[in-house]
Formats: structure tokens, C-alpha cells, sequence
DNA sequence: TAAGATGGTCAATGAAGTTGTCTATATGGT
DNA sequence: ACCATATAGACAACTTCATTGACCATCTTA
């Protein structure tokens, strides 16, 4: 019967962000000790930007809010960790493709398990039945993609 | 009973940080339109590192995470804002407390109130039921301080 | 085939952080 | 009381990452 009062407005907010934090964090501690130490927060969102067919740096950067230099930059610096490679596009001469390698598709799988694990982990906390309320109550609240790729530019943006 | 395959890991993060993002650009929308259209997302948690009793630069800078120096230029550009100004501190001559402008409370008081009215739609979307049990979940998944003051520099962290 | 749109790159700029250095002032041990 | 150490704040140089602007090569289309 909800007797007691509401928790102030604010608190839904700074625990959906602390919620998320504690997630990435966990994430890339574990994904640094199997072998992937350099990769930052953003990585993850700029991995699924480009895709498992690959894209341009132009595409890139329209996908992740940014202009397509910045994507251009962006894509050195994952070249020389060795998650990327760019390839020329037969069909466009003036397209480079960039494409992950075999270490970006390591990434993606090993990303993807550990999610898995620290959902079932959740689950053993919460129940599964209160965690997928969660999920459920979270979909209404924000419906919509989940992948909101130019998230990365938001949180600083002027 | 749960018979359905839960989701894939990376659904609740993904959902966690688009449902915290939904609620911070209303906010900003709304306190914009309430004559704050200068203010950004990481402004809150800056006026929040500042309290009710003023600060020092580094003092500021230490719960933000960041150097003094850099604390130092986001307190000028405030100051600049007319968000915060600084003082002298009569018992540290050292020091410079930096404090919110009435301009900086105003915000602080506007915000709490459309955080509390924004609770009330989700409360009226999801049922104050189900809101309440989304936020204990969150309290059991994320426990501790949900004011963590150092978010605004985590998210591009190297 | 010529005009316009698009992809990639180079260069200059700006914002925001860092390290390093400096002076002034507190503070605490002897 | 004194001196060594720690701290506050400011200034400067540098890094990083994004921006805008310009340019050329190439594709598309009227």
C-alpha cells in the first residue's frame, strides 16, 4: 500500500546511472584480464557502430554523432590496438572499409559472454522473476533501441 | 513462470543508461525553458561537489576526480555563468570558498522539484508499485552513495 | 558529359584535462 | 619561537579529442 513516502525524484536517476557504472566497470575488469586491457567504456558502443559487416568512417561517425574526422581519428587509434583494420571497397574506390579483426570479434564474443554472466548473476541476487520486472519496467520507462550509438558525445556535450 | 529465454546480458545496461539519459535530457529540457538553457549534464553533479556550505577549488576538485587546476577552470567558468561566486575565507587566507549564486540555489531548487514531478509520471506510467520495487532493485543491484561525484570524468576516463 | 554529392585527408582551432612550477600561507615538531 | 613540511591558488606548456574549413578523388545523376 505504499504508505511510506516517495524517495526524492533524484534518486531514480543517480541509481539507474551508479546501476550502470557498476556494470561497465565489472565488465572491463574482467574483459582486461582476458587479454583486453586497453579498451575504454566507449569501445563497446563504437564495436557495435561499426558493425559485423564493417562501415566507413563517414557512416561511422554519422552513427556515433560525430563528425566523420573525429570518427577518422577514432578509427587510427583502434587500427593500432589491432581491434580494426581498414580494407578498400571494391565496388567505391573512394569507400575504405573498416572492419574488426579477429581481435575486435575476440572482444565482441568475450563482451557478450560476460554480460550473460553478470545477467545470471543479477538474477541469483534479485530472482529472475524481480530482474526481468526490472527489465520490463525499464522498457516502459524507455522504450526505444537501446542502442543509442552517439552516447558517448552526450554525457560532455557542450 | 520465467519460462521465456531471459534476454541477452547487454539489454539491462543498455536500458539502464537510456532510461537515465530519457530523465536527464527532460530535465535539462524543462529547466531550460525555466531560464536555465546554459546548464549541462554534468553541471548538477558540480553543484552538488559544491553543498550548501561552499567549497574550496580543491576540495572540488578531489570529489569531482580531477586536478585543481581543472576544478579551478570549471568553477571560472560558473563564475562566468553566474552560477557560483567566490569569497574570501577570513580563517584560511589561502583559501577561496566558492559558493552558489542565488542563481546556482534557484537551480538546485528547480531541479529537486522537476526530479520529484518526473517521479510522479513515471509513478503514473508504471503504477508507484512497480516504480517503488524498479528503485529497490536498483538499491540491491547498486548499493551505497548514488552520488557518485566523479561520473562526469569516468565516462571518457583513458 | 558536366554538376553536384560523397568519402577521405590535411591543417588550424578550441575546449578541457594534465603535469610542472611558483608564491603565499598554515601547521606541527623540536 | 622557529623551521620543515604541507596545502591553496595561479600561471604556463602540453596532450587529447573534438571541431570547422579546405581540398582532391570518385561516384551519381540530370
Amino acid at each position: 500500500m505504499s504508505s511510506e513516502a516517495p524517495p526524492p525524484g533524484f534518486e531514480l536517476p543517480l541509481r539507474l546511472l551508479l546501476a550502470f557504472r557498476t556494470i561497465i566497470d565489472e565488465l572491463h575488469e574482467r574483459i582486461a584480464r582476458e587479454g583486453h586491457p586497453d579498451l575504454r567504456p566507449m569501445h563497446g558502443f563504437v564495436f557495435q557502430a561499426i558493425g559485423p559487416h564493417g562501415t566507413t568512417a563517414s557512416e561511422l561517425g554519422r552513427r556515433l554523432g560525430v563528425t566523420k574526422q573525429a570518427a577518422g581519428k577514432t578509427v587510427d587509434n583502434l587500427e593500432q590496438l589491432g581491434y580494426v583494420e581498414r580494407a578498400a571497397d571494391p565496388s567505391d574506390t573512394r569507400r575504405k572499409l573498416v572492419r574488426l579483426t579477429g581481435r575486435g570479434v575476440d572482444c565482441l564474443v568475450r563482451s557478450a559472454r560476460i554480460f550473460d554472466e553478470l545477467r545470471e548473476e543479477w538474477a541469483a541476487t534479485l530472482g529472475e522473476e524481480q530482474l526481468r520486472q526490472l527489465e520490463d519496467g525499464l522498457r516502459r520507462l524507455a522504450p526505444g533501441d537501446p542502442f543509442r550509438l552517439d552516447t558517448p558525445r552526450w554525457f560532455g556535450a557542450p
